[in-house]
DNA sequence: GTTTTTCTGTAAAACGTTTAACAGCCTGAG
DNA sequence: CTCAGGCTGTTAAACGTTTTACAGAAAAAC
């Protein structure tokens, strides 16, 4: 039971070479003769030889890792994200070193910092609020970063990567619209989180323009359960609407959870788009239209991006804008039903009563 | 723009003490004047100060942070143990490094190896196979290691955390015999994932004591698309069972695609309970019945049990089993209405069809 | 045949901390 | 008054790499 770990002066020693060769084997900033290599990549496989990586960033200053900071590990579409640059991240040869500032600025401070700490190669960060976070600002010009999704508007400074919120809050009321909805309400998590502001303003200025009317706007918050008893009390106090728009992948969900306790249909008499794109949401026979964002190509906007300003690029700050788009399924009635843009074929032209089950037991 | 990073030593300098003072005061490990420890903190504070991981932890081989390997990052169960993992971590001041194994095993070792070269404190990880990895065999006496939710039947090796999987998978086949069901489907991710094959196992004793037969087990894969898929060839190719048990999150998605997509109704004709309890689970009419496993608890016996390693406690490997229970809601049926033991107050006791909703439009 | 150049390997000096060993200084006991 | 012993601070030696500067040999150029 060897208790001392392995350093690279052993393997040297074993191999019979200096440890300055060793570290070029592994770190591959020289040449080194094949035979020789070959000796080393030997001795240090018998004894199990790993380098240090606390040792060799000490001396390099390359970490080899990259910081991901998001506002919250329980919201799949963060995950998502994170899921997708882990793989990424893995196949260039960096770690990732995940934290979450669960929506708090103070905490996203203080996790900021024990991420610097670490001296990153680069850092991805979804912020939680609309500024560049304090610990950020110095760091700004040395350390590649890379904001996502929630853009800060003084966003010029950092290479950022988003959707078009905009256009995807006109392109959900577009298509409700299209389908003869005029009473439409807004479930926004916080407007202080200024993609769902965006999202807000792009739904509300395509409605004022094509209804002349004001949409309502609720504020849900981030947790689908509490989104869902606030949704509950809001429901009942005001007159039904006709259809909602939730803004995020957790007010769909306490948006659907609230009208499935109310025992409210959908599509009939509520219409529902929901937000994000995931599983769930055609695991059910009225499956759910919805704004999908491109994840995949999100982390991959991002993580290119940092991976050429870890390799030097000294461009100027770039702003990377992707495009959401419909999910048509079935959680939006046609109220236009002899309108001349009822395209898709739906089986239930009806569908304010589900078919009867083909079996009726009792 | 000071390229240089400000060190330990131009604290020292600036507060007028030596660099083992600084080192003290933000180590903690020596007492330390109040007057200086002032001193010396608003020097650091005015240079921006922060101490280097990579230095401080090649001196003293304590590393603060711990690896988590999880075998998928899409699945929601794992990132949920993330998330908790992330927020007891970061309260005793440890970080997160996270890695996905995508339940490849020769991914696992090298990610595995990737997260011991950082010489983590500790290592809390969902292995991919019943074995344990190879390249943690050496380290189980020195690193800290807790496996969580798939336990190697060898684990008596390392501390472990999981689920009464054979008792879930009673639970659930339980359910359905009180009601009535006899013709059983379960459907399983993977027969080579150990605690999937416990819970068949459970509810395959359970069932074949009660009922006196053997049920049916499709295994679906650990994806929901494809799962989906599976289970509809095999839908049009088999009589409809009466009622399916998903053994997984994942598994569970995949059933209720393929049903919604064959149009068919639950619980009437074919009613199901899913595993683990999320809020996509009730964000419909018929909410679903589900084994929930109590993930939050699942991390905090994780994470207590490698503080305490950590903490140098030299006690034999410990196993903690925790339990899982049954979320009963609206997507069982009940076909035996005049039995005895229907013991839950049903509000829908004819549930075949869902109640109209109130305002009925068009 | 000498001199340059190229190639490969080595010795030794960092990198920024922590920590062992030690040195004052003060307090209280003898 | 002297001396043991607790405090508190300092000096200097690690920690395991990478990297600079250099050396020797072989190849190329003169």
């Amino acid at each position: 039971m060897d208790k001392a770990r392995v350093t690279i002066r052993e393997v040297a020693a074993r191999a019979g070479v200096s440890i300055a060769t060793v570290s070029n084997v592994f770190s591959g900033n020289k040449p080194v003769n094949a035979e020789l290599r070959e000796r080393v990549l030997k001795a240090a496989d018998e004894l199990a030889y790993q380098v240090d990586r606390a040792a060799s960033q000490l001396r390099s200053g390359q970490a080899r890792v990259v910081g991901v900071l998001v506002p919250d590990l329980d919201d799949v579409f963060f995950t998502s994200l994170v899921s997708q640059l882990e793989v990424l991240a893995q196949k260039d040869g960096y770690d990732i070193l995940v934290a979450s500032s669960r929506d708090d600025l103070g905490l996203e401070q203080s996790r900021l910092r024990t991420l610097l700490a670490w001296r990153p190669s680069g850092l991805i960060a979804v912020p939680c609020s609309d500024t560049v976070p304090e610990v950020l600002r110095g760091e700004i010009g040395r350390l590649p970063i890379v904001f996502a999704d929630r853009v800060p508007p003084e966003g010029s400074l950092v290479d950022t990567v988003a959707i078009d919120n905009r256009e995807a809050g006109e392109i959900a009321a577009r298509h409700l619209i299209a389908r003869g909805h005029r009473d439409i309400l807004l479930a926004a998590s916080s407007l202080a989180i200024s993609p769902i502001r965006e999202r807000v303003r792009g739904a509300s200025a395509l409605i004022r323009t094509l209804l002349g009317r004001e949409p309502t706007v609720i504020e849900l918050g981030s947790n689908a359960d509490r989104g869902a008893a606030t949704f509950l009390r809001w429901l009942e106090r005001h007159p039904q609407p006709s259809a909602v728009i939730a803004l995020t992948n957790v007010t769909t969900l306490a948006t659907l959870s609230a009208l499935a306790r109310m025992r409210i249909d959908i599509p009939d008499p509520v219409s529902v788009v929901g937000f994000d794109d995931y599983p769930w949401m055609s695991a059910r026979k009225t499956g759910l239209t919805a704004i999908r964002q491109p994840i995949a190509e999100i982390a991959e906007a991002a993580w290119a991006r940092l991976r050429a300003r870890m390799a030097g690029d000294p461009a100027p700050p770039t702003h990377s804008v992707l495009q959401a788009s419909l999910q048509v399924r079935d959680s939006v009635r046609d109220l236009a039903v002899a309108a001349p843009n009822s395209r898709d074929p739906d089986p239930h032209p009806n569908p304010e009563r589900p078919a009867a089950s083909p079996k009726a037991v009792h």
